[in-house]
RNA sequence: CGGGGUGUGGCUCAGGUGGUAGAGUGCUUGCUUCGGGAGCAAGAGGCCGUGGGUUCGAGUCCCGCCACUCCGACCA
């Protein structure tokens, strides 16, 4: 391609609304174009690297037996419905009507019109196992878009499903994605962590991230570098220090006026936030429950959720507080609470003694509490957030946080949506039984941002040559003379022939303008014709490693094969 | 959902107290330059987000709306 024709702008300025580099990046590259919030168009710089990371997926999603399709992104509600996430999805789903006003929605992801296309396809035993993808546009209407591409309401997705008579069968079929996947993101050339991931409330028996540790990244991973161990914040767990053997002293009710926080508390007691267990009040599918974590820590809310198989949880309302504790918010303990609810203490609580709490009076708090003596739990369970310091629950180092970009999610789902679907099949004796299945996703447009984010620097994009846009860019120094030209036609024609997609800088401009350029777009290698042309001689710079290098003809169409 | 900010040439932004709009960058042309976003000169390019209101007169003041953006979302 010659850049003469290209249809691309760069740009110096940083645009206003972009905050991260690979948005910055991306927007200056001329890759994307935003065309309204978290709504983006792909320029052809942006798709060739779109295309490049689509065509790595699909070879290894091919590889691994998996068969592509393409579903509707438009589809009835009826789709939803049934499986009940036409209600459950809420404002996040885009839904319009047609002319006859019935129901539809851009789909948000594709279970269901994949376990309907398999129970109306698939009746046997004999069939299975079977594995579906498509790389499809999904809508999401966020109440955030944000980082760009990172986060946006249309995105590119990969989604893939497996269908399998048995929950071993899910195994393999879900290993067989966990090393496709693997292959993809290597090939990407990402650094990435795969995570443990909470399963949600509905079952499934496993699930994992694969995560791009990135100071940007929206979900906090715990990790072990001694044995490996790593997880997702909702999913992490710790391991707890020995329980507290001291003796139980009498319980007291001291006055903390205006002591609501843990903070204010803290200042007013003179003691530190371990002493105390916070008692937080929650709002589970209507039924109000009680939460205590030690007061350093935080509620897991996705572990609490899942006690309850929660379909909408949030924190009680002030009122509810109010009623149950008879207090203001802000004094709500297990001891002498209104009315009877459940209230779930953390494993860790249970090993404490006593601690401070509020004593459901405003203005008060109890302490010296026991768990047994002064209140009982009605469920003792882990529903803390791991934070910093904590220790590994496998090998009992400490365990290090990290920020990470999810790209990447495989889900053994199980049979929620062969049950809600009727997705059966026959076996042998012609029982019938619901099919087992996992879900795969790739954010192929998060991958995009996320090789950038790991591949940057002050001047530009460092693409690996497998996502480049293009391999090579040969540049003229002067467009006016002939030697140069000459030797860099000939260049980039040979290029082209070995296979290589290579672009050629005939604009007439500076030779700054064009080095500027080609650091920006990230182009692997560039080979400057200038100078030495006359004798054959062109200069190498490879944008990955910033090495540059004199080349004779043979060595510089050498040097494509060489890049990485 | 709550709060803040911003909407002015393609892009980044200026435009006290009201008087029909400017810079830089980019673009076009010419001359000089020519290995890291050159210099000079001449140009093209704007219903100042939108709808009302106040006024002789509104980019500017007032009200509504829309869009974009950032922060927060109750840890008792």
């Amino acid at each position: 391609m010659r850049v003469s024709n290209l249809f691309f702008a760069t740009q110096r300025e940083v645009p206003a609304d972009a905050e991260i580099p690979s948005h910055k990046l991306m927007l200056r590259a001329g890759l994307i174009r935003k065309v309204s919030s978290g709504i983006y168009a792909y320029m052809p710089m942006g798709f060739k690297v779109y295309k490049n990371v689509e065509k790595i997926i699909r070879e290894e999603m091919d590889r691994a037996g998996a068969q592509e399709l393409i579903m509707p992104a438009l589809l009835p509600a009826e789709t939803y419905q049934a499986s009940g996430r036409w209600e459950r999805f809420g404002p996040e789903m885009f839904r319009l009507n047609d002319r006859k006003s019935a129901q539809f929605c851009l789909g948000p992801t594709h279970e269901e019109p994949f376990t309907e296309a398999v129970r109306d396809t698939f009746r046997s035993y004999k069939n299975l196992p079977v594995t579906l993808y498509q790389i499809q546009h999904k809508y999401r209407d966020e109440v955030r878009p944000r980082f760009g591409v990172i986060r946006s309401r249309e995105f590119v997705m990969k989604d893939a499903y497996s269908f399998d008579i048995d929950e071993e069968g899910l195994d393999k079929s879900y290993q067989k994605m966990y090393d496709a996947y693997r292959r993809i993101f290597d090939r990407l050339g990402l650094d990435y962590t795969i995570v443990d991931a909470d399963t949600g409330a509905m079952g499934g028996s496993g699930s994992q991230e694969f995560m791009v540790k990135s100071p940007i990244g929206e979900d906090a991973i715990c990790f072990c570098d001694a044995c490996g161990y790593a997880a997702n914040e909702e999913k992490a767990t710790c391991r707890e220090g020995e329980p507290d053997g001291s003796d139980m002293l009498a319980i007291e009710k001291i006055h903390t006026p205006d002591a609501k926080t843990i903070e204010e508390l803290v200042a007013f007691m003179g003691t530190t936030p371990d002493k105390f267990v916070k008692t937080i009040l929650y709002n589970i599918d209507g039924r109000i429950v009680a939460a205590m974590v030690r007061g350093d820590r935080d509620i897991n809310e996705t572990k609490l959720g899942n006690i309850y198989e929660a379909m909408e949880m949030d924190l009680a309302s002030f009122d509810d507080v109010e009623r149950i504790t008879g207090a203001k918010v802000g004094f709500a303990g297990p001891v002498g609470l209104k009315e009877k609810i459940d209230i779930v203490m953390d494993t860790e609580v249970a090993g404490m003694r006593n601690f401070i709490v509020g004593a459901c009076e405003t203005d008060h708090h109890f302490k010296n509490v026991n768990p047994g003596r002064d209140f009982n739990a009605d469920i003792v369970k882990d529903i803390k957030n791991v934070k910093e310091g904590d220790l590994c629950p496998k090998c009992g180092q400490k365990i290090g946080m990290a920020r990470g970009v999810e790209v990447g999610h495989i889900f053994k789902l199980g049979t929620k949506y062969s049950d809600a679907l009727n997705c059966v099949y026959l076996d042998k004796e012609g029982k019938e039984h619901s099919m087992v299945m996992g879900c795969y996703g790739i954010g192929v447009s998060r991958t995009i941002a996320a090789i950038i984010e790991q591949y940057n620097d002050e001047d530009g994009i460092k693409w690996p040559a497998v996502a480049a846009p293009y391999k090579v860019i040969v540049i003229p120094t002067k467009t006016n003379d002939e030697q140069i030209m000459e030797l860099s036609e000939k260049l980039y024609n040979a290029y082209i022939d070995n296979g290589f997609e290579t672009l050629i800088d005939d604009r007439n401009e500076r030779p700054g303008v064009k080095f500027k350029d080609a650091d920006l777009l990230g182009i692997p290698l560039r080979v400057t014709v200038g100078r030495r042309a006359a004798e054959g001689i062109v200069e190498l710079k490879f944008r990955m490693d910033g090495t540059t290098a004199e080349a004779t003809y043979e060595e510089a169409l050498e040097a494509a094969g060489k890049i990485r």
